[in-house]
DNA sequence: CGGTATCCTCCGAGATACTG
DNA sequence: CAGTATCTCGGAGGATACCG
């Protein structure tokens, strides 16, 4: 018996890890919806579909590599449809699907906390950081 | 005058998200809660005080460094209270203040959607994978 | 117009070792 | 017990160029 019990343990650890979070779908679809530009680009969907373009413009500084990469995760999740109409140049139309929609309020009232507590929370912080 | 007008335009977009960003309350909030191990973190609180090692064990494969990081991040944020027993060895309770508690219920809500939803988006997963 | 493909950088997670 | 200090390494994300 060779002494890899340490590296063993941090195995164990990752494996336990591994099988809790796959157990848990909350954090399978957090994953997605915790993304940095997520909630942005659904927000701009929750009027109506928007062109690619118009997204890129409506959340600006995000690249076009995170702008493809977080519609393509939506789209597989189910959350909205891509819509292409043939014409040169192609237009691509991105709607929510009524999955989608059913989250929107969710995230609503994740965003009416944020309102209502901002300034509870940014005088904890300006406390915190003076104490410190 | 240098041709530094792509550069510019750079840090002209970047100025623009950070003002986008820096205005919306929402988003600064969800940089906290969004974090990989925040959602778990508060859970293991939801029932009462833990200490710092219990968290530890509870939230399988986080590291020192991120148990301590995501604590202090959800304390500065007045989420959570830190308190401290001095005795040998020290002690370390952490409890959910009020503003903590409050946000429960729409984790809860969020957790809800998801278990309910899972099976849906799975699917499309699946179906999004397979079409591929 | 709405993307890919490619390279490249940087920073943050994790491992490890040490301390009041 | 509950952390800090330090290094290092991979990969997320940005810039850039090109394509149908």
């Amino acid at each position: 018996m060779p002494t890899k019990t340490v590296a063993q343990q941090r195995e164990q650890r990752k494996n336990d890890y591994n099988a809790f979070v796959a157990a848990c779908p909350t954090n399978k679809l957090m994953d997605t919806l915790s993304d940095k530009w997520t909630g942005l680009v659904l927000a701009t969907l929750t009027r109506g579909p928007r062109r690619y373009g118009e997204i890129a413009g409506i959340v600006a500084g995000i690249s076009n590599k995170m702008l493809t990469q977080t519609l393509r995760t939506l789209e597989r999740d189910g959350l909205l449809e891509r819509r292409v109409t043939a014409q040169v140049p192609v237009r691509v139309d991105y709607t929510l699907t009524s999955l989608g929609h059913s989250l929107i309020p969710i995230l609503n009232l994740l965003e009416g906390w944020a309102e209502e507590n901002m300034d509870e929370v940014f005088a904890a912080r300006a406390a915190f950081d003076a104490a410190n």
